[in-house]
DNA sequence: TAAATATATTTAAATATCTAGAATAATAGA
DNA sequence: TCTATTATTCTAGATATTTAAATATATTTA
């Protein structure tokens, strides 16, 4: 865990909101066609239109936060489902409560 | 206090190297020579040549600091020093906790 | 009062990052 | 094969970062 790739990533709204919206996904996103739950987050053309951002950026960020570990990629079929990763965000925080 | 903004400010190693050296001023600074203790914390020079970057960056990381509210001013005589800004530290992590 | 020092601010230039849009690639489903 | 979803690449314009140099301001010292 890197602090200074993961403020980064915190240091825009736009991402900031992915990792608010995934901690509840069934409030902020309508339900999947093909799966009844959100146990491996949500697709990435969902968070594209809750975001408003063109597939490019979106992809980028989600690539960003990826290599930054916040979040964990599942491939469903032709989807790739996003979902949160408890570990790292916890290890952030707690880190900074540690080292800052 | 706002997260985007101290996000930004922790997304760079010299700034969050500022953040840490503040933290025990006696280890990292040399002392002062008009005063003997760090109660308000460091001069701007001296952080400026414990960092090795230039004047004007320096003074400006200090002053987005200032802004997001993670450091505290005092001027003495011709010099400013700056210290941490406990409260708002915490706050940060804090609310990331939270809601995050 | 004048000169020197510490810091802040401004400006210009170089470099880096952000974001969109378009195009293409990769993967999977029909 | 054709289509849908996501990833990647490229270009381009907008914004941010960082330096250097210059100027401004406040304070101390001579």
């Amino acid at each position: 865990m890197n602090i200074i790739e993961v403020s980064k990533v915190l240091s825009n709204k736009t991402r900031v909101d992915i990792l608010k919206w995934l901690k509840d996904p069934e409030s902020n996103f309508p339900p999947h066609k093909d799966i009844d739950h959100f146990d491996d987050g949500v697709c990435v053309g969902y968070i594209q239109d809750k975001a408003g951002l063109s597939q490019s950026t979106i992809s980028t960020f989600l690539t960003a936060m990826q290599n930054a570990s916040l979040i964990i990629p599942t491939r469903h079929g032709k989807w790739t489902y996003y979902k949160r990763n408890e570990k790292v965000i916890e290890s952030y925080i707690e880190t900074l409560g540690k080292d800052l």
